[in-house]
RNA sequence: GCUCGUAUAGUGUAGUGGCCCAUCAUGAAGGACUCUCAUUCCUUCGACCCGGGUUCAAAUCCCGGUACGAGCACCA
């Protein structure tokens, strides 16, 4: 018996590149969304989120929305300056602008709109019952007596809750699904709740205290989801049940939900734990400098550190889309960003611990060093080699010979160099220096193991513009911070 | 407790019944190149959680176990 399928298959044995096929997506009409809560800037695990799905978006020839997600003014308040900076991170993790931006906290109408429709059409009702009350309901599978309102009736109560007749935790706007469902977190899920946002308004001008009754998350992003036409929804796996939730209210509406995926918890091993509202307050007490404090796994802080935004995607779409929950190391991130710099990152000498030395013998009035030795058509940097005294790191200046990079092997007397030679007479170490005339004082910012180093040292003169991505030889990669201070990236 | 999910080298990842004594990256070790402990290149090391079952054939399907994670908020 002839199996032709057998031998077409065994041809195709190429490693898939990048994130996986997208299940039902038609190129051009794919629609994605990010949705972070504006209570802070983005951190490290939200590009994750911002990178797979504007990936998968462009990819497609779709769309990328980018969705504030600021419905709790009590226990996750919106931070103002959040929205326009996670809008401009945005922009620089993608390398393009999100195409819509939907802010929650403005849509909110049509969210009552929706919730007053299933208030009507029988498949929500206004729950009165306490959260332990109704807690016991859901263990013992028992329907609470609100739920029998009648459309009449749960209309009547959903206005006491918009007039103020009602107060925060007198009552909630449940979805009626079952209460004998296997799964205790979908049975009569909570869709609206009421917020005193006269105690605690609204950051946001405009929205302020001008809502007492709010959606929940589920609902919110539910109903938005449909309304802006998402197709397609990547997201952490602690949203599973979201989406059952969710689905439970298309199923009632008569929509049909977007093809899911998730993704597990990232963790990176040598930081903490770090949440948003926790780096909020110890900013706001002073422990930190700001959201770009170089400890801080923020998007503003690890940019500034010189991570480039080409190596977060790079890392995280590496990391893909499985729902493992994984550990990895910093430097695994850092590995990406070296291919993403190395090759433009001009060399200069940093010396630390800088001893000062003074060379003996006859000698050329000038040295010059590559600018980058795999680019020998980016120049040179000049040494000026007058009479004066030049600097080496003091762990060098303990060796007895050593060679200085590019210029001559020479020998260590106390504070005196001798020069053996200029060509390379033996496997001496060969070191970084600089003529003082070159150099000025400055420092290196090394962030590490939750806490701020500032080395300090004689640095190369340079006029490269703050930004810069520099490597100090034998050091490692920093970025330029103002003439005379340098941030450490990596090694 | 109830519910849901995941399990491939140190770390990530490919793989959806025969191309697999398992891919790629990173890491480690060694080497080449190089006037940086950089970059680049080469070599080597190293894994299908455990136990059953289905099948001619299982990393891949089924059942059980174990481990880890998540949800059961009037947070997102």
């Amino acid at each position: 018996m002839e199996a032709p399928h057998l031998l077409e298959k065994r041809e195709k044995k190429e490693r898939r590149e990048g994130l996986p096929e997208l299940k039902n997506a038609t190129k051009g009409k794919v629609v994605l969304r990010f949705a972070p809560n504006p209570n802070g800037p983005m951190s490290f695990g939200h590009a994750r989120g911002m990178v797979i799905n504007g990936s998968y978006a462009k990819e497609w020839d779709g769309e990328i929305i980018l969705r504030f997600d600021d419905t709790d003014a009590v226990v996750k308040p919106p931070l103002p300056s959040a929205y326009e900076q996670i809008e401009r991170e945005a922009e620089w993790l993608l390398g393009f602008k999100p195409h819509r931006i939907v802010i929650a906290s403005e849509r909110i109408p049509q969210y009552y709109q929706h919730a007053e429709d299933m208030l009507q059409r029988g498949f929500g009702y206004v729950c009165q019952c306490s959260g332990e009350v109704f807690r016991e309901f859901r263990v013992s599978k028992t329907e609470c007596p609100c739920r029998n309102n009648s459309e009449r009736l749960n209309i009547e109560l959903w206005n006491n809750m918009l007039d103020g007749t009602f107060k925060p935790g007198d009552a909630v706007v449940r979805v009626k699904t079952a209460m004998d469902l296997k799964n205790p977190a979908l049975r009569d899920w909570p869709a609206l709740r009421m917020q005193d946002t006269v105690q605690h308004p609204h950051p946001r001008p405009g929205i302020g205290s001008k809502y007492r009754v709010w959606p929940l998350l589920d609902f919110q992003s539910a109903v938005e989801d449909h309304l802006q036409g998402v197709t397609h929804i990547i997201r952490g796996k602690d949203l599973m049940d979201s989406t059952r939730k969710q689905t439970l209210l298309y199923q009632h509406f008569g929509w049909s939900y977007p093809e899911t995926i998730y993704w597990g918890r990232v963790k990176v091993h040598e930081w903490g734990g770090f949440s948003t509202s926790q780096m909020r307050r110890d900013i706001e007490s002073g422990e930190f400098s700001g959201w770009d404090d170089p400890r801080l796994p923020t998007l503003s802080a690890l940019k500034k550190r010189g991570i480039t935004a080409s190596a977060l995607r790079n890392f995280w779409i590496e990391l893909g889309v499985t729902q493992k929950d994984i550990s990895v190391p910093i430097s695994s991130l850092f590995a990406h960003n070296i291919k993403c710099i190395d090759d433009d990152a001009p060399r200069l000498a940093f010396i630390r611990e800088p001893c000062k030395v003074q060379l003996v013998g006859e000698h050329d009035g000038t040295v010059d060093v590559d600018v980058h030795p795999n680019h020998p058509t980016r120049g040179v940097r000049t040494f000026t080699m007058d009479q004066g005294p030049l600097w080496i790191e003091r762990e060098d200046f303990e060796k007895q010979s050593i060679r200085l990079k590019g210029f001559a092997d020479v020998s260590t007397t106390g504070e005196i160099l001798t020069i053996d030679s200029f060509p390379r007479s033996d496997r001496r170490p060969i070191v970084h220096w600089a003529p003082d005339v070159n150099t000025k004082d400055a420092t290196l910012i090394v962030a590490e193991d939750g806490e701020i180093h500032r080395i300090q040292g004689r640095m190369e003169s340079h006029e490269y513009p703050v930004g810069t991505m520099v490597q100090l030889e034998r050091i490692g990669y920093g970025r330029v911070l103002d003439d005379s201070t340098v941030v450490f990236t990596h090694a």
